[in-house]
DNA sequence: GAGTGGTCTAGACCACCAC
DNA sequence: TGGTGGTCTAGACCACTCA
């Protein structure tokens, strides 16, 4: 990447920024090595710092760089494969799946989750906070949202929240036969807790997976997970019953 | 939104701006509304308008917003659900599958294609170009490598490319056994090709889904799909055999 | 041609990290 | 304390759409 200037092109100066760059990665780079900083890569490519940002957000958001205030830049390593589909003839919390109960609250949730989970106004919902790690890297945050009505059985004595409330929870869950559910996935962006979990700034690029899990006819159990867009690539476990290379996932304990 | 002026807040302008106008947008907008062009609604937020086009680009990367050049900002409606999980056990372009053949080239693919079609170098390669329309919106674009070993039936006479070949190519694939596969999602950026086929810029985000079809022991073909994430929710079919409801999908006839 | 969003600039200051 | 990426500004010009 010794080279400087770009030559003329029509098309924007970021986005051709990032094809010599991107280039550049895949000849000179290997992963974990530090690029020169920001104002000294504006400068060797004759382009304003905010236009060289926009090329390097474009790698980022492709995975193939990593920043960090007050360190630099970094060439990223491939993203990590995580499974999303193997699970989901269970519940969640069957013989340990992965995530790490982090808390529990007991409260009525925003009205956009209630209407998904058809409880009526008011009416109380367990939300266990988990987050899953991988390759030694948090790379989710999920909300598990279980109505009350869902763990009857669940003894009201004892801590009302924290990590022993939702271990709890899920063992309730495992009670139920679990008829169905549904699975989508879309891109969103970190909140300011989900983005503090997963380590990234406010406004992060996430894949969001939302699971609805079924029993006795109505939805027992809202999953709303948040992956880092930039490190993970989702997997859906193989069809057919063809074994296919992929990465050992790293289960929590 | 009548009001004007930010309180000042601890976390960055843009994110609490994305905030304001988002509960702006649930109370006073309905969808297709456009809103005050940038350069108002900065001056009406008394920010600059690159600090503006922050919040507004978070907020299309939610889905929240589309922008057009040239016409303006306006309310998106939600996203749309398109099925991706349902079609797993059959071939593309079996009894036509939502997907609209449009182009196929017979040529080596690039490094990155053949070592995961474990093809070797100078191998030829089918690559089939297809559209996927929903909704009367094209939402992705898909590259389907066949290995040329994997349709050895294909007649070599006739038209070397264009949509017949295409067809053709499919046709070949559905006397294949297929034996399995494996699918995995990623959040990736429209190269120049696909974000004209998107009716995006260059650099759009897009949920990237890598389908491998597995046939006689070896990879027969790779489908690489590029849904247009600003719009597109990704849903995997029910599991359980529930039935939930889901916007009807729009097959191409 | 008027109005929109998209690109680009040259600067300033801030928050964070490591030494 | 010095260096990094993150935020923010105030402007300019361009590409596109539509009346």
């Amino acid at each position: 990447m010794g080279t400087t200037q770009l030559e003329p092109v029509p098309e924007p100066k970021y986005w051709h920024l990032r094809t010599v760059l991107s280039e550049a990665l895949d000849s000179e780079f290997s992963v974990g090595e530090i690029l020169p900083n920001e104002r000294e890569l504006a400068a060797r490519f004759g382009v304003a710092r905010a236009t060289l940002r926009q090329a390097l957000e474009q790698l980022e958001l492709e995975g193939r760089l990593q920043r960090r205030r007050g360190v630099g830049t970094t060439v990223a390593p491939p993203r990590v494969g995580v499974a999303v589909g193997t699970e989901q003839q269970a519940w969640p919390g069957a013989h340990d799946d992965a995530w790490q109960p982090a808390d529990c609250v007991l409260a009525v949730p925003p009205a956009v989750v209630a209407a998904t989970l058809e409880t009526g106004r008011d009416e109380p919902v367990h939300t266990v906070r988990r987050s899953r790690v991988s390759h030694g890297q948090t790379v989710a945050a999920e909300l598990l949202h279980v109505p009350a009505v869902s763990v009857p059985g669940l003894t009201t004595v004892g801590a009302p929240s924290g990590p022993a409330r939702a271990r709890a929870v899920l063992r309730e869950l495992q009670r139920l036969d679990l008829e169905g559910g549904h699975r989508s996935v879309e891109l969103g962006s970190a909140g300011a807790d989900d983005a503090k979990e997963l380590d990234r700034l406010p406004g992060a690029p996430v894949l969001v997976v939302t699971t609805r899990f079924v029993a006795a006819g109505r939805t027992a159990a809202l999953s709303v997970a948040t992956y880092r867009a930039d490190t993970c690539r989702l997997t859906f476990g193989d069809f057919g019953g063809v074994e296919i290379d992929e990465e050992p996932e790293q289960r929590a304990s």
